[in-house]
DNA sequence: TTTTATGCAAATTTTTTGCATGTCA
DNA sequence: TGACATGCAAAAAATTTGCATAAAA
């Protein structure tokens, strides 16, 4: 049986190369590293840990990488702290930020379609926005950093 | 009668005092330009529009006055794109953000206090956490957006 | 062989810092 | 006066770009 981290690097490379991406070294390492990663890693965590095995491969690739899977639906972006952080869950989901560690968690959610009443209150603030997807951010105190405070 | 933005530069100034902060005249400049701005702006944004009446101000007084007005929670932060932005609106609020042109908006909310749904949702995913604010994200297109695709 | 990606290095952009000087309270 | 803020300039991060070379389809 394949541990789960590498059935989620399989079907991101299939996906990739379905999207048209082409099937380079690189992206087969990046693609390993990223695919199960829960850490929401910034272009330069890939980039560190990459470096050991890849020593050949460069920091523009890996920021290249990460954007073609953005563009192609296969990772998400996030904007927490001073850098962009990647996301390999494609689920919908909702995030959880500690507001003093800067943790960042997943929470599934069933969809991120507006609710009614989302629709209703965008519309009165924003007339004729349409929203394409509600996205939340739980923030607060992660476990370690609440028995740390006290 | 005052202006609605003398009225904002005005408690925002009065706020700044009673949170310990001086009263500069960089930061006055710099809060009547804020206080009232419905756009988000960056500290770039501010320090551009700020430097044809005040070419003294330096950006780091910029960065460092909205910082200070942030730790004293008289302004939030967002992270949208690749800078920080800046929201003079202390009110519960959400966003709206338009995918194609950028444009952010307020929305209004009677909370952010999360909702006992949330707090189980959150829980589940990430035992223990403790949620002090859910903040939400439309993300869709603006009306301007949507004609111009057409 | 054609298209696309890589590496490298440099340019931009965004944010932070140190320190001498100046100003508010 | 004493604490805090400013300006300046430089450093540190984060992101993007150009172009010759290399590899995938």
């Amino acid at each position: 049986m394949l541990k789960k981290s590498e059935e989620r690097a399989r079907a991101m490379l299939g996906d990739l190369t379905r999207a048209g991406l082409k099937l380079t070294a690189q992206r087969k390492a990046i693609v390993h590293e990223f695919a199960a990663d829960p850490t929401h890693p910034t272009a330069q965590d890939l980039y560190d840990r990459l470096r050991g095995d890849f020593p050949q491969m460069s920091f523009a690739t890996v920021y290249n990488t990460l954007d073609a899977l953005a563009s192609a639906g296969l990772s998400g972006t996030l904007r927490i702290g001073n850098a962009a952080r990647f996301d390999p869950n494609t689920l919908p989901h909702h995030h959880v930020v500690c507001e003093k560690c800067g943790a960042i968690g997943d929470v599934p959610a069933k969809t991120l379609d507006p609710s009614p009443a989302a629709t209703r209150n965008v519309r009165r603030a924003a007339p004729g926005f349409r929203v394409r997807a509600v996205e939340r951010i739980y923030k607060g105190l992660c476990l370690a950093c609440q028995r740390e405070n006290s």
